[in-house]
DNA sequence: GCCGTTTTCGGCCCGACTGTTTTCAGTCG
């Protein structure tokens, strides 16, 4: 039992209570209880009533209810909340504009119970006979439904290394002497993934077995002696395939992919009178002997290409670059010596100051900006400017004490929607660093958003465009605006743009990021953490960066915090 | 359901936006 499992059990009963219309305070207490578990660095299933208790967040209830699960799987709780609603209510839940109270609504006065009832509900135009819906109402759960129907199948990419992580360390434990490795949209850093596709090399075919009988199959969808797949709880697919050790490179190449690359690579190989498949490369007409199969690098090499990182393997010019020896040097996770965007308990963060610090010090981070939200975020507790001030005088008489981690006094601004910002100039003039940041408004059109932006990277104390598309992967495209443009002005005015590292935002992406690295724009990568654990969600950012093309030189964050704050867009000429 | 304690009860981040209204309910963050 897994504090992710604990973790969806709580968060069940959190929604299904609020779906019920129960005590909010109670419903948040489940919530909190799911977050904490989900985060925990321990496992919460070793840990007796008492040690429970001891977490803040957790009383006598919610550690009972804890024990429960991890002893027998579920909570009586739970199941007596699925008797009264039926789980595939949740789904609808996940729909963007679909809340508790329209769930509650759907499913007691049209017995709406599934996505496909809801659909046909709204096609038929009888949602729009309950109180409180509209046509409006309706096509905009059309729409959620189809942007569903886009992302189905789909997981966040940390979700999805969590499973396959759990999976390989297991086929491990299994086959000691073989070669377990993700493979597939996973290694190659993909923001999203399909599926899970592991590859182990030079294991024994009783592995299959193991396989199949992990207890996170739900379904056994294929089974043989090289490849088997499996459905994992959580909706995940799973294919495992064996090769001998002797292919391990070309295996892993192969099923690396992207296809596009594959196939351009398999092309490059006919034209070079070879033929490449999983097992090897081979001299055409002769499968006897390959030239090469043991070492990725070895295939690379043979089709005259310098290795190309798994994350470049998307038919973007790595093949170009990788025969002219010009691939860039990605980023590494080492290369960050500070994360420029985090919260406290301030405003909507989880730890204090002192606590954030601490673990951004033990990441081996040289500096760190703390930025809390602006007063316009009420929800989060924002602040305005004599609360900005005044943390920044606690942050820096903080930093003065010398704690082995250089502290900068900063501000998560909201841009408004006409784009101006949310703190006084002379409050934001007063800071370390101001990231701006669009958190509501998104339904303005291409127009006025591209005009917001543009304005707000006018103003001279912005340093950073937080997360600025705004996008939330699998559940909201970003909102319309002109991206190069928006880029090419941050560049022109040294206003760095953000790769936020939360791990549903990943705003820039990929393709963002490389082009405001080709247009001459800076970037930076930040976590956006909220608590201390969040930190490490930095490695997504930089899979995210590395996806981009881009090097150290490119991040200015990877500078030391003197070199780094001159190349502030504040402390420029 | 959790927490604190001058209080074992009473408080618990709440404003913007939308779509439905005729003064508000629901959702989002």
């Amino acid at each position: 039992m897994d504090n992710l499992e604990v973790a969806r059990i709580l968060g069940e009963i959190a929604d299904l209570l609020e779906i019920k219309s129960d005590n909010p305070f109670k419903i948040r207490a489940y919530r909190n209880g799911a977050e904490i578990a989900a985060n925990h660095p321990h496992q919460l299933a070793t840990l007796d009533e008492a040690s429970l208790r001891e977490i803040p967040g957790i009383g006598k209830d919610l550690a009972a209810r804890i024990r429960e699960i991890a002893d027998t799987g579920d909570a009586a709780f739970h199941r007596d909340l699925l008797a009264e609603l039926p789980s595939t209510v949740l789904d609808l839940l996940a729909l963007q504009g679909v809340g508790p109270k329209t769930v509650a609504a759907l499913y007691r006065d049209l017995g709406i119970r599934t996505l496909d009832d809801l659909e046909r509900a709204a096609i038929d135009g009888r949602v729009r006979s309950l109180r409180g819906m509209g046509a409006k109402k309706e096509a905009l759960i059309l729409r959620a439904l189809e942007e569903r129907r886009q992302h189905a199948g789909r997981h966040l990419l940390p979700e999805t290394d969590e499973v396959a992580t759990t999976l390989v360390d297991y086929l491990r434990a299994h086959a000691p002497g073989a070669t377990v490795t993700p493979v597939g949209s996973l290694r190659r850093g993909c923001e999203t993934c399909g599926d899970i596709d592991l590859l182990a090399a030079g294991a024994d075919v009783s592995l299959m077995d193991h396989f199949v009988a992990h207890p996170l199959v739900e379904r056994v969808t294929g089974r043989g002696d090289t490849k088997s797949s499996v459905l994992i709880r959580g909706g995940f697919q799973a294919d495992l395939r064996l090769v001998a050790p002797e292919s391990r490179g070309a295996a892993l190449q192969y099923f690396t992919g992207s296809k596009a690359h594959n196939i351009a690579l398999r092309d490059r190989a006919i034209g070079l009178g070879f033929k490449l498949n999983e097992y090897g490369l081979f001299r055409a007409g002769d499968d006897t002997a390959p030239v090469a199969g043991e070492r990725e690098e070895d295939v690379y090499a043979a089709l005259g290409l310098d290795w190309i990182a798994p994350e470049l393997r998307e038919m973007r010019g790595e093949i170009d670059a990788a025969q002219a020896r010009a691939l860039p040097r990605l980023l590494n996770l080492t290369d960050l010596r500070g994360d420029l965007h985090m919260h406290t308990t301030e405003t909507d963060g989880k730890e204090n100051v002192l606590a954030m610090a601490g673990a951004a010090r033990e990441a081996g981070l040289e500096y760190i900006a703390v930025t809390d939200h602006s007063k316009s975020l009420a929800m989060a507790n924002g602040m305005d400017e004599r609360r900005t001030l005044a943390h920044a005088a606690r942050i820096r008489s903080i930093d003065a004490q010398g704690i082995g981690i250089r502290l900068l006094a900063g501000v998560e601004c909201d841009i408004k929607p006409d784009g101006s910002l949310d703190l006084a100039d002379d409050c934001l003039a007063a800071l370390d660093l101001v990231v701006a940041s669009v958190h509501s408004g998104f339904n303005q059109d291409h127009r006025q958003m591209t005009d917001r932006l543009l304005r707000a990277l006018e103003n001279p104390y912005v340093d950073v465009l937080g997360h600025p598309t705004g996008r939330l992967l699998l559940r909201r495209q970003p909102y319309p605006f002109d991206v190069a443009a928006v880029i090419d002005a941050a560049g022109a005015r040294g206003v760095a743009l953000e790769i936020n590292c939360q791990v549903n935002r990943l705003d820039l992406s990929d393709v963002h990021a490389r082009l405001a690295k080709e247009r001459g724009a800076r970037l930076v990568v930040s976590s956006d953490a909220h608590s201390r654990s969040a930190l490490r969600w930095l490695r997504w950012g930089v899979l995210v960066a590395r996806r981009a093309w881009l090097t150290g030189e490119n991040v200015i964050n990877t500078l030391p915090l003197d070199v780094f704050r001159g190349q502030l867009r504040r402390n420029q000429a």
